[in-house]
DNA sequence: CATTTAGTTAACGTCTTTGTTAATATTCTC
DNA sequence: GAGAATATTAACAAAGACGTTAACTAAATG
């Protein structure tokens, strides 16, 4: 995680999911978390590309690294914990809003004034 | 809505979120749908620009406009009816493999073999 | 009908992102 | 220890995103 002020993380984390091979990425980590090389077979990249795409989901808070003792070559990566509460957050903030709108428009179009009927 | 491939749109959408004046543009338009206008008084941006955002929202299938009979200078924005539909759904799929790697864990954590003893 | 109003599109410069090739750790294996 | 395996960083070029200024369309307004 990289980013501070929320409103940016929450940027970055969109940015990271605009992008297929990073969402594969997640996927696939959310299957189980799994080495570079393991993530590497399945979206058909080159090392260096995967390792900057790694970058780029670290850097938005998304996954998460961790060594291992069996190779210390080898990190394991990881979705982390709370990786999508911004954007769930966000999201659901997005739904308020928008049952807000309907419950109005119902409002409007059941007002005793107008008795159901609308404009057009 | 401009992008095909379901894949396209969902990152387009993820794209267009990522944008903190997009963002703040669209919780206005769940508002109330607006001109151009007036979300240019709130987004303080050279109309421009906001019509280059409008443009990036439109194509993601995030907003719609329509014109009005008033006057015909005029669109007005409003979200889409189902614009978070894609991201909702790929949302809620990422929520499913995380519960089942939870499960996963938690079965493997209370196998019998290890009586809930972990590793570390 | 000229002017103003509302808004979009075009052209340009800048900054960012992305992939590739090459170079750099670090550690396992023989 | 030499060499292979695992992965990351650096440097570079190509492509895309974003804001600005300028030019443009279309319609309201006097």
């Amino acid at each position: 995680m990289d980013q501070h002020s929320p409103t940016l993380q929450l940027s970055a984390a969109f940015a990271a999911l605009s992008d297929a091979s990073r969402r594969d990425m997640i996927r696939m980590l959310l299957q189980k978390p799994r080495r570079a090389g393991e993530l590497a077979e399945c979206v058909d990249m080159s090392p260096q590309a995967l390792s900057r795409h790694l970058r780029v989901l670290r850097k938005a808070g998304l996954v998460s690294e961790q060594g291992i003792e069996e190779d210390a070559r080898v990190r394991i990566y990881s979705v982390h914990p709370n990786a999508f509460q911004p954007v769930q957050q966000w999201m659901a903030q997005v739904e308020d809003l928008w049952r807000r709108q309907l419950q109005a428009f119902k409002a409007f179009a059941e007002s005793p004034r107008r008795s159901g009927k609308l404009k057009a």
